[in-house]
DNA sequence: TTAATTGCAAACACTTTGCACGCTA
DNA sequence: TAGCGTGCAAAGTGTTTGCAATTAA
């Protein structure tokens, strides 16, 4: 069977190997930040067995090749995971139902600078996380 | 033994114990948020005999009543306790010795108004963590 | 007095690890 | 074929819960 090849995993030295690619594959086509447990019972479902705790390991993977990025939203108790598209990373949850929408532009340049004056602190990244309601939750509240 | 009374537990409705006390108290001197583990170390370390699990339900309970706020920093895998000061919530976080910040002013507003007119989510709040190293472990790259 | 609070032990959910086998390069 | 990747089962860690005893109001 030929595998669907990701250059990004050799380019970043890692072994190819069918799990790697399907769980790489499934968090790069992933909407929002998803679970080990969504990409264990997801590739599972979809015919690609696969055991949690490999899951586990092809995430660490992944994080320490910086290919994905590790996060943790205050209203779960777990860890997601989402591409790291080297991007700042911004996030707004929707505290109705879970949603996670990932923002793209960043207001905090000038801010990182008056901080470090501040502070004293070297900066190499930072998280914003904004929490309410999405339009339909926004709507159910209403009635 | 007389208890020293916390008026905000009172004004929030909730019945005061001596448990509470110490772990409110505790919270509140606190220079940085608190893991559930320390609190109960610190506590009893110091003549306050208490059980985890308590600590645990404590906490719960003045989270719900809004005198103190649970965060998750994607660094550490644990929640971690301060005192709701109503303010916003805007963290540093140095990667090299888990040092935590609490930093005060915020830079938000005008981009809150902004995310508001582009996904039409109704915003009721932000958590905003910094990156990077402290003054001391600055230098220690250095070396 | 009565309902809320606590300690204890056991259960839980998520994550990690040891080991033997399997597969990629 | 050498060493990394994987499945499985078992252990670890942080947190929650059931129940009986205790305590605040």
């Amino acid at each position: 069977m030929k595998l669907k090849e990701s250059n990004e995993l050799k380019q970043s030295g890692l072994k190819n190997t069918k799990h790697r690619n399907d769980v790489f594959e499934l968090i790069k086509k992933s909407e929002q930040p998803v679970s080990a447990e969504y990409i264990f019972s997801e590739l599972n479902k979809n015919n690609c067995p696969i055991n949690l705790s490999t899951v586990y390991r092809i995430l660490d993977t992944l994080c320490l090749s910086d290919l994905v990025t590790k996060i943790n939203i205050d209203t779960e108790n777990k860890n997601l995971y989402e591409y790291n598209c080297m991007a700042h990373r911004h996030y707004m949850v929707c505290l109705g139902c879970d949603k996670i929408l990932t923002v793209k532009n960043c207001p905090l340049q000038d801010y990182e600078k008056q901080l470090i004056d501040e502070t004293d602190f070297v900066i190499t990244g930072h998280k914003l996380v904004m929490y309410g309601y999405c339009p339909q939750c926004k709507q159910q509240q209403n009635n």
